[in-house]
DNA sequence: TCTCTATATACCTTGACAGTTATATAACCA
DNA sequence: TGGTTATATAACTGTCAAGGTATATAGAGA
C-alpha cells in the first residue's frame, strides 16, 4: 500500500490530479473526463491521495468533492529545507556578484573617453 | 525503468542515501555499511540517482566516490512553486497578525492599573 | 602474473501497483 | 418503488521494481 507522500507523488497521473485541482474542488466525474481515464482508476488514484493527505473529500448528495490539502506538501518543502543551500549559497554567490557589478558599473557609468 | 526524480525518491533507502550524502561524497562501500544492505542492493540504488541526475561520480582507481547533485531537487522546488500560494498566504496571514498584535503590545507594555 | 579490493552487472524471485471490467453502494427523482 | 446518477470496491492481469546471490570487470600491489 501506499503509506508515503513521496510514492503518492511518484505516479505521474496522481501530480496531474493536484495539478487539476490546484484552482479548484473537482468532481470524480469532471477528473475522469480530464484525465481520459476509466472511473474506478481515477477513484484509485483519488483514494491513494487522500489516505496520505493530500486531498480532502466533501460530500453533497452523490457528488464527491475532491479538494487539494497542503500539509503534505509542507512536509516535503521541509523535507527540501535540508538541501535548500545547496543551491541557496551558490545564488547567494551570483547574488553578490551581480551586485558588486552594478557598483562597478555605476562608478563607471560615463567614462571618460 | 525509474526515470523521473517524483520516482527515485519514492524508495526510502534512497532518500536515506542522499542524506548521507548531504555533508560529504561517500565510497560504496561505506554506504553499504551505513545502510546494512547488499552491495549489490546499494549499487542499483546508485545507479538510479545517478540516471536521474541526483548523484554524480568521481572515479579514483577502483574507488567511486558518489556526490550529490541539487539540479533535480531544484526541480522539485519549482514544481512545489506551483502550489506554495496555498500555505504562504496563510503564513503571510499569520505574519501580518502577530505584526498587529506586536503594535499593540507596544502601545500597551505598560498598562496603568 | 596472481591475488586482493572495490564496484558493477546478470539473473532470479517475490510482491506490489496501475490499469481494466464487473459489481456494490448510495442518494436522488419520477 | 423502480430507475438513474455518481462513486467506491472487488477481482483479475500484466508489468516492473527491489531485494538477494553469483559473477564479471577493473585496478592495485606483491
Amino acid at each position: 500500500m501506499v503509506t508515503t507522500v513521496y510514492e503518492a507523488l511518484a505516479e505521474p497521473t496522481r501530480r496531474r490530479i493536484l495539478d487539476l485541482l490546484r484552482d479548484q474542488p473537482r468532481l470524480v466525474g469532471d477528473l475522469v473526463t480530464l484525465l481520459g481515464m476509466s472511473q474506478p482508476g481515477v477513484s484509485k488514484h483519488l483514494r491513494v491521495l487522500r489516505e496520505v493527505g493530500l486531498v480532502s473529500v466533501r460530500q453533497d448528495a452523490q457528488r464527491h468533492w475532491y479538494e487539494l490539502r497542503s500539509e503534505p506538501l509542507e512536509e516535503i518543502d521541509m523535507w527540501l529545507d535540508a538541501y535548500r543551500h545547496l543551491w541557496n549559497t551558490r545564488l547567494d554567490r551570483l547574488d553578490s556578484y551581480l551586485t558588486e557589478l552594478q557598483g562597478k558599473e555605476e562608478h563607471n557609468e560615463h567614462p571618460d573617453p
